[in-house]
DNA sequence: ACCTGAACACCGTTCAAGT
DNA sequence: ACCTGAACACCGTTCAAGT
């Protein structure tokens, strides 16, 4: 008994598999390495195995990033209090933090349609409270797509690739090339853009994205949805 | 002279590399075959050469898929007539359909941030349609993010990853699986989600791009800009 | 200058074989 | 059942060497 002949040192242990503990793996390195790094051969490595023997409990790499997705939209808690605005406000903010914490599963977000329960939660806490906001149930289902897809394409947008990539420095959408490239085109034909390229290139993220919830909000708020209520 | 020794027969002359050439070539491995094919190597295949060759005229794959994104947003012409409303519909519409001709550049395309002269062109045009509408120019400014991001994101959505690929089925964004989701949950406890289950999951994805684009508008046009105009 | 063969350092996924 | 070594079929990018 006691020590078993290969527990010599080292070796931690080396905890069973499980799907937790894979999805865990996942979640860490993503968080210190970023997204492109945990592939199924890092995450493997890291649990001392061999990236097959990840195929027991997860179905392919789109399926695991999935999981770590949900589980951090699990994760945080926002039920500020004050009125239902400034609830949504928190709410969308806190789902924004995760996502620009962890950018390149924003990318994945757009895609995937997140389905796990805690995003489908999600969904319905910010359709809770634009209800409570008066907003009418039609145009309100409707919105919450448009405010989540807002927030998730915005973190998608300010996630470069590699963290610190050589090649990725003015390589991706760092506001400098599109500031750079609107204030060359202003002096070819792009009137509008020449007269109004201050407020173009004005204003903080945190100002922009502020404004752009309010547009929205305000937009399904007015907007009647067509005729035929909700067909299909 | 005549007959060069080496041009016996086959070969069709292999044009000398160029970098239009190279994103000829790419565009069309891209609407043959889709984005995850339009690779390095594919490309330099299609070409007859080898994948470094390549690098001469294009510094990296991010920016050979950018080239291709500006040059078909400069491939398509909507200035159709009516009033300033139909002619942003049509326009976002040509760029929307693009973006679903070539689905995985719409994922590009929101990291990306584009910067093309035909991009900033698109932009223009988006920001001088919205001031003919006689939205006060600061709002007009931001709104036109606001829109193309919205056609981008939701154009990426429907990007599924490889065309006919065994995984994809049941895994990517198809609108199915987010179905399932929501009914499963409506049992549990998300009451606002079964209270407008048939809401949530109505509309043709059409009605909802028109629907999203009304509200966008309605928005934009309603929403002042915070109190510093446009600082930095 | 332009082009390239070959290499380096990676990927996801499958499958036969082991325990 | 669960796990894995090894293989298959790919990637992007670099660089020394050729023309």
């Amino acid at each position: 008994m006691g020590d078993s002949p290969r527990s010599r040192r080292e070796r931690p242990a080396k905890p069973a598999l499980s799907r937790q503990g894979i999805i865990d793996a996942t979640n860490e390195i993503m968080r210190s390495e970023g997204l492109e790094k945990a592939t199924m051969r890092r995450v493997a490595q890291a649990l001392d195995t061999g990236p097959a023997s990840l195929y027991v409990y997860v179905s392919n790499t789109t399926e695991l990033h999935a999981a770590v997705l949900d589980e951090l939209i699990g994760s945080f808690h926002s039920d500020g209090d004050g009125d239902w605005v400034a609830r949504l406000d928190a709410l969308l903010a806190g789902y924004s933090e995760v996502l620009f914490t962890y950018p390149g599963l924003a990318r994945s977000a757009l895609v995937l349609r997140p389905t796990g329960p805690n995003s489908i939660a999600l969904f319905d806490r910010v359709l809770g409270l634009l209800l409570e906001g008066g907003i009418a149930p039609d145009r309100a289902a409707w919105g919450v797509d448009l405010l989540l897809q807002f927030v998730t394409a915005t973190a998608a947008e300010h996630s470069a690739p590699a963290p610190s990539d050589a090649v990725a420095r003015g390589q991706q959408g760092d506001p400098e090339r599109f500031e750079t490239a609107v204030r060359d085109a202003a002096t070819t034909g792009t009137p509008h853009l020449r007269a109004h390229m201050d407020a173009v290139l004005g204003g903080t993220p945190a100002q922009r994205f502020m404004w752009a919830t309010r547009a929205l909000v305000a937009g399904i708020t007015a907007t009647p949805i067509p005729a035929e209520p909700a067909n299909r």
